[in-house]
DNA sequence: AGCACGATTAACT
DNA sequence: GTTAATCGTGCTC
């Protein structure tokens, strides 16, 4: 019989064992903590096999219920916004600008519409097939703005109300280690125009700070 | 049926 | 700094 060390053959697992999914818990809480706490997690996307594509989540933005001017549940249920106000650890996929598609996580109880977009990526697995989707634009323009990260990902209306959580998805979150307080910004939501005051400047966006996600970017292009 | 607008982006001056 | 692109959505008539 073959002598394996115990050590090795922990190593051989560690790196066969994927790292946990974030289960449904993780989104069925306050928006403000899941947007918070999406930072540094992993954003999958499983493509045509084998192409599987990888980011870390570096912005989110919150947006939380039919009181939050800047949300789309303002207006009560619609036909586009359904997804938000269902389950949570769903996605919220929406259309605008005639040609942007955007990606939300759908966070708190059924039947309180709220989310968190997704505003920027640090691309890890996939890189080339992302810059070709995204026209040959360099690896920092791929995934920084929420637009922009659904394009280079993929993501269209295909995955509005699609189940993050379900073993089968082809979109989902891994979790990965937290990011530390000092390394998150805070500050007002970008790109609400016509959204009165207080909902304009509600400290509802969080950002991995640069330097933390220029750190980031080095750890990736060691491997 | 018509219309104003948008949780943006890229290409300008 | 400004602005055009482009169309689904939700609201009004």
């Amino acid at each position: 019989m073959a002598f394996f060390p115990l050590a090795s053959l922990r190593a051989t697992i560690g790196t066969m064992v994927p790292p946990p999914r974030l289960p449904r818990g993780f989104f069925h809480k306050p928006t403000l903590i899941v947007a918070r706490d999406l930072l540094g997690q992993r954003l999958v996307r499983l493509d045509t096999p084998p192409l599987r594509l990888e980011s870390i989540i570096l912005e989110t933005e919150a947006y939380i219920g039919m009181e939050d001017l800047g949300c789309h549940a303002r207006a009560g249920l619609t036909q586009r916004n359904a997804s938000m106000w269902g389950e949570p650890g769903h996605a919220y996929v929406y259309f605008t600008y005639g040609m942007h598609w955007m990606l939300n996580v759908v966070t708190e109880r059924r039947g309180l519409p709220a989310a968190v977009l997704i505003r920027a990526l640090l691309p890890l697995q996939g890189i080339q097939v992302m810059s070709r989707r995204r026209g040959g634009k360099p690896l920092s323009a791929l995934t920084n703005g929420p637009a922009k990260l659904c394009q280079a990902m993929a993501i269209d209306r295909r995955f509005d109300g699609h189940d993050l959580c379900a073993p089968e998805a082809q979109l989902y979150i891994e979790a990965a280690p937290a990011v530390s307080e000092e390394c998150v910004i805070v500050g007002p939501r970008v790109g609400l125009t016509r959204v009165p005051e207080p909902w304009k400047s509600m400290p509802w966006r969080f950002q991995v700070s640069p330097a933390y996600a220029t750190r980031l970017a080095e750890e990736v292009s060691l491997v």
